[in-house]
DNA sequence: GACAAATATGTTATACTATATCAAAACGCA
DNA sequence: TGCGTTTTGATATAGTATAACATATTTGTC
């Protein structure tokens, strides 16, 4: 249930998560491409949620002159593997903080500066598993996305 | 906490809907013109979510010659006042249920057969809660869809 | 009823998001 | 090396949403 609206030390939490997928791609035979890898990075820098078109523009940026369907594929790839999630509220892609299997994310999304932060809670196991139930709903994926006020942005509204 | 995988009685909940929300609009002094009651009409007529050109087409069949900004602009008033929800899921919207404020709706998406079905459930006084409450993160609109099966495909694929 | 202010609609153009399709290249393995 | 599979390149196009500005309608006030 960690989150990251607070500061923290990036470059650590960067090639962190960047060690963590080469090895569970290795793992698991999947291939981490360097054009994936790169949006992965892009992704991981700014630590927000990116449009795909923006992250089409970083990807130019760096030397890639890439198509709009270079930049979905790749996200595609991340997202099926959890290292990315998209943000449905934003249209917006996000690095997941903590790439692992089976684990059900939720977005606490600022509608002020649009920081968005990953908390965990498996959600499908309690109200939302029991509305579920009593419909008599198989719940495979849940999206979960809370919009309002960072503590950040909170204060400075007061 | 009830919601819509089965038959009901469709003309029945159809005039319900219309009658409470011409009611509420009365009350709180808001315009329910023509054609947002239209829009109102098509949503819950198909009683299942529909994106904003498919409302547009259905506008265009009943003799209204309408623009993208005339659906867009009826489903935000919808919206506003709880009478429509978005699916962000589906980049579509459905008629509420239940129009009446300050309700969290929970939708539960049938990825077979693309029917939603509309639950009650304010997980933002559950686990979603607490995880924000340790964010210091303040909740003002929550976003929970559930993808999944509803009974009716999961036991077609049996 | 006549007016001004506020609200809603009409209309055109355009921005933003996403995918289909097919050709070419790179990879993985027998 | 050769073959099937996966990935990338490239073009075109589909689908979703809004900006901007003109016109009309409603509401409240005198």
């Amino acid at each position: 249930m960690a989150l990251s609206f607070q500061p923290h030390d990036h470059d650590h939490c960067m090639s962190d998560a960047l060690a963590t997928a080469e090895e569970l791609c290795a793992d698991k035979k999947l291939r981490l491409t360097p054009i994936r890898k790169l949006v992965y990075e892009i992704l991981l820098t700014d630590h927000r949620a990116m449009g795909a078109y923006q992250i089409l523009d970083e990807l130019k940026k760096r030397g890639e002159k890439s198509q709009p369907p270079v930049a979905y594929r790749a996200l595609d790839f991340l997202q099926q593997h959890g290292f990315v999630h998209k943000i449905e509220r934003l249209n917006a892609f996000i690095a997941c903080t903590h790439p692992h299997d089976g684990h059900k994310p939720v977005f606490l999304i600022c509608r002020s500066c649009d920081q968005v932060a990953e908390a965990h809670a498996e959600l499908s196991e309690g109200r939302l598993g029991r509305a579920a139930d009593e419909a008599g709903f198989e719940i495979e994926k849940t999206v979960v996305e809370a919009v309002g006020l960072c503590p950040n942005c909170k204060d400075e509204t007061d």
